[in-house]
DNA sequence: AACTATTTATAAGA
DNA sequence: TTCTTATAAATAGTT
């Protein structure tokens, strides 16, 4: 509209870009609001300008951007964030469920005093820490036979780690078995 | 424009409304596009019809939706997709330390082959392998002297599961220590 | 969908 | 920016 021309490609002179932005935009945001209201429509007009300012239209009907974005996620399929939020959540059990089997073994095999044990389950674990011992000794044998001293100087960083671990989320794994 | 009045407020009569829908939606989304492309502006427009059909627009300048929406949520500080994310990539930090901790932990004391020790270390390793020993056969002593029996058959159940545990991700921690 | 009388939006100019 | 105004565009009511 208007007296001029109509052809519609980017206006490259930076003042009459920016006036005809000015008008461009109002006339689109009443437009917007109008058909929402007329025609009982959800929608979200949202824009940016060149120079980064914000300006966006979302119909009173609707609760939230987000509320309307998700409307048209579960419409396309395209799903971005509820997939990745999704998958963030089977890694986090898994992660969880990793832990807890973890946590289970460990008190296992520390004789821990709440865990129960069956006669035959108690006997395996015997015998593994019996073929662990054995293990050690041997490992012992090489160590002294070899390289005392160097081990020794190591062993004063080492040390302070091996005997028991605090975790970040207050557990506290004993390797001790007192 | 056109022939009548110009009140805005919601078309009663659902004929009417639907033509008026057509043609607004059309115009609007005209409108969009020509703003768009004149004044070089990143814009969405999103909208559900009474009917719940989908039409949108995004400037060809912006890569997705998702990214004018991230824009969108940093202008305003609503972040609220951002904190949740930043929250859940925190959570499974923390979980997948965990579970690192543990299996160094498991590897420290099932004597894994590839686990390096000090001197100190294994003395210490030693010592509480022998004390998890003595504990043990004092509960075996328990267990043959009051319900042998019992034992025996809860055994047949819970036996399998405590000889070796294999983990959803492929890791396999043994207690066979053989 | 198409037509057209009108209203609205807006390009240029001030 | 903001206003004015000539003109192009959109569209309400109609067919």
């Amino acid at each position: 509209m208007g007296r001029g021309r109509s052809e519609i490609k980017r206006i490259e002179n930076p003042t009459q870009r920016q006036s005809t932005f000015y008008k461009r935009r109002d006339g689109l945001f009443k437009k917007a609001r109008e058909l929402s209201v007329l025609c009982d429509v959800d929608l979200l007009l949202l824009l940016f300008s060149t120079s980064g300012k914000l300006y966006h239209y979302l119909s009173p009907t609707v609760p939230s951007v987000k509320d309307l974005v998700e409307r048209y996620e579960a419409a396309t399929h395209t799903k971005v964030w509820t997939d990745i939020r999704q998958e963030r959540r089977a890694e986090l059990e898994k992660a969880e469920q990793m832990c807890e089997l973890m946590e289970k073994e460990l008190r296992f095999m520390t004789v821990d005093d709440g865990e129960q044990y069956t006669v035959p389950s108690l006997e395996l674990l015997e015998r593994n820490l019996e073929a662990a011992m054995h293990k050690i000794r041997g490992r012992q044998e090489e160590r002294y036979g070899l390289c005392d001293k160097l081990a020794h100087s190591q062993a004063l960083n080492h040390d302070e780690e091996a005997g028991s671990t605090s975790l970040s989320n207050g557990l506290e794994l004993k390797l001790g078995f007192n």
